[in-house]
DNA sequence: AGGGGAACCCGTACGC
DNA sequence: TGCGTACGGGTTCCCC
């Protein structure tokens, strides 16, 4: 379901936190405990970090602890057979790329396009598939994950990250609040559908500088971003084009959509016309003028 | 330092 | 109809 909004502006789809948890927390009920046998790598150049050599010699033995989101990013940590160490497999799906069980059902078309295969012994796998292969799928030991993940800001679902962290570190930021929204080393996970969101049901103009929001203009804009990202989740994600979880379905949130997709369209609490456009980043923007200030 | 721009990739949309 | 080309999207990396 692609609003004709959407499909004029020719707005795509990037998994961000709510489609991302959702595919984490699939593979982790279906692989969590699954032990590796062997890895293929069909079309390699997704790969980052490490050569198939150096991923055959870390998957050997080792089976999949758990697998959970950070930012947009899916991770599977590895346990090995003495617990010792914990590797990390940090798949970075981008725009079209997607995680697939295979218990042997599954059809051509599914299997076109897979980059890589990850082998178990009980005789599934687990697909990378990838058809623009801008999406990477990269092997972090434990010290080099804790850095890159370090470098990426705060999970805003996270407790402990708090209304004054948020309102701190968004109120440093010169660039329009929705570019800070999406600076992934100030928040982590937010992408260009739950940036629009957030700022119209907080009421905030998209454009506005970032650093001259009122401390309670950014506490308001928190507490809109985390209910954004909470429904989502709850409703398994948002889906346009590509976006499928790791059962093949598409999300549900699409219809609670109040700005992304929806320009030209009565604003759901003005019932004025949104208005869309590119001038703030390069990237679709919807908003209400009247609402948004 | 922080911000701007290119590179990455290829299916889709559009022009001739 | 068929062929060619421009486009886009988030992140990384380079440069200013």
């Amino acid at each position: 379901m692609i609003s004709a909004g959407a499909k004029r502006l020719g707005w795509p789809l990037v998994p961000e936190l709510p489609e991302t948890e959702t595919i984490a927390r699939d593979l982790n009920e279906m692989i969590a405990g699954a032990r590796f046998r062997a890895i293929e790598a069909p079309r390699l150049d997704v790969l980052r970090e490490a050569d198939l050599d150096a991923w055959s010699d870390v998957i050997a033995g080792a089976s999949v602890q758990r697998v959970w989101r950070r930012a947009k990013l899916i991770v599977l940590d590895l346990s090995d057979r003495d617990e010792s160490t914990s590797w990390h497999i940090v798949v970075q799906p981008r725009f079209t790329g997607g995680l697939i069980v295979d218990s042997g059902a599954l059809t051509e078309t599914d299997r076109a396009y897979v980059c890589v295969t990850w082998r178990f012994a009980d005789g599934r796998a687990l697909h990378y598939r990838d058809v623009r292969r801008l999406g990477t799928v990269a092997l972090m030991s434990p010290a080099r994950f804790a850095e890159y993940s370090g470098g990426l800001g705060g999970e805003p679902l996270d407790p402990a990250f708090t209304i004054v962290e948020f309102s701190v570190c968004v109120r440093a930021s010169r660039q329009a609040i929705k570019v800070t929204l999406m600076d992934q080393r100030r928040l982590a996970g937010v992408g260009n559908i739950y940036a629009n969101e957030a700022l119209w049901w907080a009421g905030i103009d998209p454009s506005r500088e970032a650093a001259s929001l009122s401390p309670a203009e950014a506490g308001a804009l928190f507490d809109a971003l985390r209910a954004v990202l909470t429904a989502s989740i709850a409703a398994r994600g948002t889906s346009f084009r590509d976006y499928r979880d790791a059962r093949g379905e598409r999300g549900g949130f699409v219809e609670q959509l109040a700005a992304y997709g929806r320009d030209g369209q009565p604003c759901r609490r003005c019932h004025r016309r949104l208005v869309g456009t590119h001038a703030i980043d390069g990237r679709g923007t919807v908003f209400c003028p009247t609402c948004q200030r």
